[in-house]
DNA sequence: GCCAACGTTGGC
DNA sequence: GCCAACGTTGGC
């Protein structure tokens, strides 16, 4: 099994609007960046572990966890002319994008921002997120990484 | 294949 | 709203 952190604008797949979907389970749709597709088509599988991140928002960071619950699939909204993420170039025999079902499990006890997160980056090494002005919307994350990051949930004394 | 122009991301 | 960094596009 393997572990992940995507992100979203919290008005796009906010861990409200998650939870809200039927069954929590929603189509993670709109991804149009090709590292990031290639990691949801050839790697990540039913069953990984999923870190929501909050971007461009008050505070960003980690707010919930979900799970992968349907593997890659073509992303049928790069075909709709009236979708914001509509690609002209896709086409619908040689799916171009992609995107994966993913299940809202449960909202972290409090959110662990960014800026904290920042505070330990020694101790989470080489993590994707820290490295400046990185864009990538998904990113693998180490099993070490992530019960780090759980283990920070539940310390009232990091901050 | 180069590279300038452009659009987007995302923290601040 | 600003702006740096980055990815993509398209002319050459």
């Amino acid at each position: 099994m393997k572990y992940w952190l995507m992100k979203s604008e919290p008005d796009v797949f906010g861990s409200e609007q998650l939870q809200a979907m039927p069954k929590k389970i929603s189509a993670w749709d709109g991804v149009r960046n090709y590292q990031a597709r290639n990691m949801m088509r050839d790697e990540m599988k039913k069953g990984d572990q999923v870190f929501l991140y909050h971007s461009s928002c008050a505070e960003p960071g980690i707010v919930g966890i979900m799970q992968v619950v349907k593997e890659a699939y073509p992303d049928h909204t790069a075909l709709d002319p009236e979708a914001k993420y509509f690609d002209p170039k896709s086409d619908p025999d040689h799916p171009r994008w992609f995107m994966v079902d993913v299940q809202f499990k449960r909202q972290l006890q409090r959110t662990i921002s960014l800026q904290e997160l920042k505070q330990h980056a020694l101790q989470l090494g080489d993590f994707i997120l820290l490295k400046k002005s990185n864009r990538l919307s998904i990113m693998s994350v180490t099993a070490a990484q992530w019960s780090y990051i759980l283990k920070l949930e539940s310390d009232p004394t990091s901050r």
